[in-house]
DNA sequence: AGAATTTTGTTTACAAGGAAACAATTCTCT
DNA sequence: AGAGAATTGTTTCCTTGTAAACAAAATTCT
């Protein structure tokens, strides 16, 4: 028997009915964002890290000496988690916190050797996954999404 | 001069080095994300809810009597987190739970009385913030980003 | 029928993340 | 200089969400 006279939005998962829900862009970043965190366990679960965490590491590898609360700021991070990352990060001898003398609020965090090997030895494959993400995409749909991101998000490439 | 004369996109990205972290759909969608969860409270964190819990009134209202596993499923809600978002609408009084007779392992949903005229009370601005979420991209631009995020998540359209 | 398996939801025990109060340092303004 | 304000990070407490073990009901396969 043809269901094609059942709505399209029928068809959808469970056979639930979703109405506007899933035209909400919302609800879609959050699917977006489950899909995407399960295609990085996949493939690079086994690191022990989660993607977070790796992007605190790549911004200090870019940015040595960064402040840790404009790391948090950029990253969206909220202070009261940046300090357990960052302390654990240390723990683990991949940041260093240094307090500069001339203003002893801030600290400056810089990876150790050790973070800069992992940073580089990881970096490669985080940003290969993060680009095969999108294969059930075409290359020209991706690229228009991650534009679209950018813009609404008022990251990248629109300065 | 004054800090605030600093760009906003400045200010937001701290002028902070990315790399290429600024292409990668994860990160872009936790951006988004954590952005729009910021426009859904500016409208609706009045109400006292939050979007995921209004989603799973909103799929039980289009699908009364839908089991609870399946509206766990399709918003990728976690068993043991699904049970206590069902007791909780249960405690107020929004949802009734059913165990049919016909398989007692099922569960049932159902909106009370309350709980439908609450979902329609603010469905419409629910949706009218889902769509205001896009006004910095043009109605064009959302309906693309709509597009590709339903593709990326199977959802919606047909896959 | 009856043991083994599957489906479905719940409980427990914990991790992730956040809000608010706090503390230390620096800046502003008289 | 010194009082008040702002900046920056930390601590405490709480909410949200998860994993894993469990329990109950239904199904499958002798």
């Amino acid at each position: 028997m043809k269901r094609a006279d059942v709505t399209q939005a029928k068809a959808v998962e469970e056979g639930l009915e979703l109405g506007p829900l899933d035209s909400s862009l919302g609800f879609l970043f959050r699917m977006a964002q489950v899909e995407i965190f399960g295609l990085f366990y996949d493939a690079l679960g086994r690191l022990g890290l989660k993607p977070g965490e790796f992007s605190v590491l790549w911004v200090v590898h870019l940015n040595p000496g960064v402040r840790q609360g404009a790391v948090a700021e950029t990253l969206r991070i909220k202070p009261a988690h940046m300090t357990k990352l960052v302390r654990a990060f240390e723990e683990g001898d991949m940041i260093v916190r240094h307090i500069p003398e001339n203003d002893r609020r801030g600290i400056e965090l810089r990876l150790t050797p050790q973070g800069e090997g992992f940073v580089t030895d990881h970096a490669e494959e985080f940003f290969t996954y993060a680009r095969s993400e999108a294969n059930r995409l075409s290359k020209k749909e991706s690229e228009q999404l991650i534009h679209l991101l950018q813009k609404f998000t008022r990251l990248g490439g629109n300065s």
